[in-house]
RNA sequence: GCCUCGUUAGCUCAAUGGUGGAGCACUCGGCUGUUAACCGAUAGGUUGUAGGUUCGAGCCCUACACGAGGCG
């Protein structure tokens, strides 16, 4: 394992949680604090491969779920993998489905031995274990693959979410003894909702499995943003000191540098692609919605901050033309542009965080962009 | 010249003689391990004009205007 994977601490801020570092892996490596762009269906939406290198995507996700029913995992295997398939030559993560499993929510039945659900396209019964997930994951062969959890609502009794978080231990012991590929580094998920026990002791458990790396699961699904802060802060002293802590579906700027602050080193969202196609940027002095009428006769750049392709060749008002028109440009344009702005942005928090002042740029930051603390 | 059909929100169209609606567009909002180029909200009307019948007319009657088609 060590031969393929392995992770350094760079530098820890004096001041907070924050921390750089840099994690290797069969197709290179990763510096963290990092935000990995989020291609479901082997592709980033509207992006190329290309695309990704030159706005410097340093690791994309897939998804299990989604590339099991569609094109089909063994395809996938047979095309040589997820990178080979989709000629994306650097490191990637797959997701599990254990979030898909949640937020089809209503024709789901979750029992000890796996999932019965239906296939969102075709309706077909379907049944999902851990072993089953760490199969799929196995066939498309990406660098780091996540174990099989269950995702629970905000807002559930102790006892269920006692039952979610002692599932999900349960299913991860299962993907770890059916997991054999030494390509792929399996990390492990920590699950207990929001009920600071059930955190900790999913935690603790939780660790046991850890050989290079962890996850964060079940935060930011709809809870006010001080109760997800609060479980942070809980976990943040009981992290393995050597790995890093990936927490997933965030997110957005000002929950990624409150989550660096609290020690975390990786994070994925759809937020970044998925507004770039409804229309909307994020850019450094806040968000911009072109939509907006405002934006008809704006012929500024979109980001004169940004070095990107869409802020150093077009202008709002040409932006603005393209969402109206629903073109396709605009949420291609739009989506290079977020991806950019978010990973510039996670440069310069480790370039901070090296420098021992990330606090003095979370606050440059928020002042600018518009964020109350 | 005659006949037929039509005229309702910016556009395309609904609406037994009984509180005039929808889709799209416009304006604005939302989006966090993608069922999402998506979802939602506000606004928008002297029902072509002028009369008549009726307790009550977008709807029935008359005239006119405008449009489409047909016949001469």
């Amino acid at each position: 394992m060590k031969k393929n994977f392995s992770y350094e601490v760079l530098h820890i801020d004096k001041n907070s949680g924050a921390r750089t570092g840099v994690l290797h892996t069969p197709h290179g490596d990763i510096y963290t604090p990092i935000y990995m762009p989020v291609g479901t269906l082997a592709t980033v939406k509207s992006l190329t491969s290309d695309d990704l290198y030159d706005v410097g995507a340093q690791i994309i996700l897939a998804n299990t779920y989604h590339l099991h029913i569609r094109p089909g995992d063994e395809l996938v295997k047979k095309a040589g993998g997820v990178h080979k398939f989709m000629n994306f030559n650097r490191p990637m993560l797959t997701d599990s489905g254990g979030f898909q499993v949640f937020s089809l929510a209503d024709i789901r039945k979750i029992t000890d031995d796996g999932v019965e659900f239906r296939n969102h396209l075709s309706g077909a019964k379907m049944f999902f274990t851990p072993e089953k997930a760490i199969d799929i994951e196995n066939n498309l062969g990406a660098d780091i693959i996540m174990a099989f959890d269950v995702c629970s609502d905000y807002g559930i009794s102790h006892k269920d979410a006692e039952k979610a978080m002692t599932r999900t231990l349960d299913w991860l012991d299962r993907c770890y003894k059916h997991h054999k590929n030494a390509k792929q580094m399996l990390f492990p998920i920590v699950q207990g909702n929001f009920y600071e026990d059930l955190r900790l002791k999913s935690l603790e458990e939780t660790k046991k499995y850890c050989k290079c790396g962890i996850a964060i699961g079940g935060l930011s699904v709809g809870e006010p943003k001080d109760v997800m802060l609060k479980m942070l802060d809980v976990m943040q002293p009981h992290y393995p000191e050597k790995m890093p802590r990936y927490m997933m579906g965030v997110g957005t700027p000002d929950y990624i540098f409150e989550s660096v602050q609290r020690g975390i080193d990786m994070f994925d969202c759809v937020f970044q692609t998925r507004v770039a196609r409804n229309g909307m940027a994020l850019t450094s002095r806040g968000k911009v919605v072109l939509k907006q009428a405002q934006y008809k006769e704006d012929f500024s750049p979109l980001d004169p901050e940004c070095d990107c392709y869409c802020c150093t060749h077009h202008t709002k008002a040409y932006l603005h033309h393209l969402v109206m028109c629903n073109e396709i440009l605009g949420a291609r344009l739009l989506s290079l542009h977020n991806i950019r702005f978010t990973l510039n942005m996670m440069q310069n928090i480790r370039d901070a965080i090296n420098n021992d002042r990330f606090l003095e740029f979370k606050k440059e930051f928020y002042a600018k962009y518009g964020i109350k603390e």
